[in-house]
RNA sequence: GGCGGCGUAGCCAAGUGGUAAGGCAGAGGUCUGCAAAACCUUUAUACACCGGUUCGACUCCGGUCGCCGCCUCCA
């Protein structure tokens, strides 16, 4: 039985979505005012594993991620840069799925902009007038929170607490209450607006996530995901704008994701330790070693990022992806074993019973392990048959599918020259012209090619 | 100050009231012409520290130290 830790009640609960066989989720997606950084990939990468094993588990899902291409972070670099919002920030959209790609993210159902649903959100900040929880001041709109008693569910937090500080906005002086939020801006000089019912303005931040989720996915849903940083204030004002506006149930399950930290210390652009993925791509680590690492630690625990941990995950890739290259090259014998097909077996009911667990992928990862270790045995005494293959590779697949972590071991077609040389040296060998043969060897080296003698002949790869 | 999380081998990381998964790295060995790969063996008198509860705690309780997070726009 599928369980997520929910932060709504602060334990595991169940997964019994709304529609049986339909899983309906909503992810606080990029502000596309510059590359997104590994802290973000973190989050994007938990929630690709959410999906890819609701998908496994047989749930049909609809994933909507928002990209925030207007607010204060925005306006103000696209003035610095001397373009419009939307030249602005076209390029980080770009990057930002380029990044997805290249880290093997799926893609999701919808990547609503906030500035393409400013009708949707003018509509629901109307609803909430016309309840009566929204208020104007200064050509502003504001959600009133003293009309929302259950406000503070989610992060727990107590209102109270909450204290007019240094912090607070200067733009929203003409709060009633400085806990109310901001539904819609007003226009200022300077600054994109849209000419709406509400008057001329742009959206706040909270709106956009509940105007498009709600538009996309239906006024209640089964799961919202981010970072735990969005708890308190963002995700709680959510749930407030629009359960007023519904009176129903915004989100069944609030799933959050915990911070990194890098080399030890939090991440900051003054630290030095602030990476985005471009940065370590460029620095020669591989995109599939980010995403293991990023993968391979619990999303609610969190996660030292360290250059040792991104070696340690490039070593693991590589012997993976020794293991398939074995795998793929290796030829099946008569029979059946047996004892391999149940470990082929084990392996993906050993990995669905720990991600059943609110998605604890390292006993997960831990299976994956063990049957490489059983399939590595049983193709050293020569006990692998032909459905032992198809079998494995079936695991395999189910793993690759959930956790998009296998090497892709394709097989190019060597070149003839290389072809040449691999045989040169075969002869040599037999021969006993040792030399000869290490020569030869030596300068397919140089060429990227790795030759490996086995019992059943040469094999070879491309140098990682 | 308020609230919360964490501290397990060189590194990463599971886990449980009855004496510690897995990965990476290291060491020794088998195989190999040599290598590589793989396999075998090995690497935590014990889970931050100090008390307490218990027949028994790494696992529960209390305290200490350390790291981290949230407390209005940061994934």
């Amino acid at each position: 039985m599928l369980r997520f830790y929910n932060t709504l009640r602060n334990k595991k609960e169940p997964f019994v979505p709304l529609h049986p066989e339909k899983a309906l989720i909503y992810t606080c997606g990029p502000t596309v005012y510059d590359y997104n950084h590994i802290g973000n990939f973190r989050s994007y990468i938990f929630e690709d594993l959410l999906r890819r094993y609701l998908k496994f588990k047989g749930y049909q899902v609809t994933q909507v991620m928002n990209i925030t291409d207007v607010d204060d972070k925005i306006i103000k670099a696209s003035k610095a840069a001397g373009k419009d919002i939307g030249e602005y920030t076209r390029k980080y959209i770009d990057a930002f799925f380029a990044d997805l790609d290249a880290l093997r993210i799926e893609r999701a159902e919808f990547y609503p902009r906030a500035t393409e649903h400013i009708p949707q959100m003018v509509l629901l900040v109307k609803r909430l007038q016309e309840k009566g929880f929204a208020y104007t001041r200064e050509n502003s709109v504001y959600f009133r929170l003293s009309d929302f008693p259950s406000y503070g569910k989610l992060s727990k937090i107590d209102l109270q607490g909450i204290k007019p500080g240094a912090r607070i906005d200067l733009d929203e002086y003409g709060k009633e209450d400085v806990r109310d939020f901001v539904l819609w801006k007003g226009k200022k000089e300077g600054e994109p607006f849209w000419e709406t019912e509400l008057g001329p303005g742009r959206p706040g931040w909270h709106i956009e996530c509940s105007a498009m989720s709600m538009h996309y996915l239906g006024e209640s849903f089964d799961i919202h995901t981010g970072g735990v940083d969005l708890i308190f204030p963002h995700h709680e004002n959510e749930i407030a704008q629009s359960e007023a506006a519904t009176g129903r149930q915004f989100v069944r399950y609030w799933l959050h994701c915990r911070h990194l930290i890098v080399e030890g210390e939090k991440m900051s652009k003054s630290k030095g330790n602030y990476y985005t993925l471009r940065d370590l791509l460029e620095e020669g680590y591989e995109p599939q070693a980010i995403r293991y690492l990023l993968l391979s630690t619990h999303y609610r625990r969190q996660l030292n990022f360290t250059k040792e941990g991104l070696t340690q995950a490039t070593h693991s890739l590589k012997n993976l992806g020794d293991f398939l290259l074995r795998l793929r090259q290796s030829k099946p014998v008569e029979g059946y074993n047996q004892a391999l097909g149940k470990a082929a077996k084990e392996a993906t009911a050993g990995m669905e019973r720990a991600l059943d667990d609110d998605l604890n992928i390292s006993p997960a990862l831990a299976s994956l392990h063990q049957l490489v270790k059983e399939v590595n045995i049983s193709l050293e005494r020569g006990e692998v048959g032909e459905k032992n293959i198809s079998e494995i590779r079936g695991a395999l697949e189910n793993f690759d599918r959930i956790t998009g972590i296998l090497p892709a071991v394709e097989e190019e077609p060597l070149d003839e020259t290389i072809r040449k040389l691999i045989a040169e040296r075969d002869a040599a060998r037999q021969n006993k012209e040792y030399h000869k043969a290490d020569l030869i060897r030596e300068k397919l080296s140089r060429m990227g090619i790795i030759l490996e003698d086995t019992r059943n002949g040469v094999r070879w790869k491309r140098e990682p």
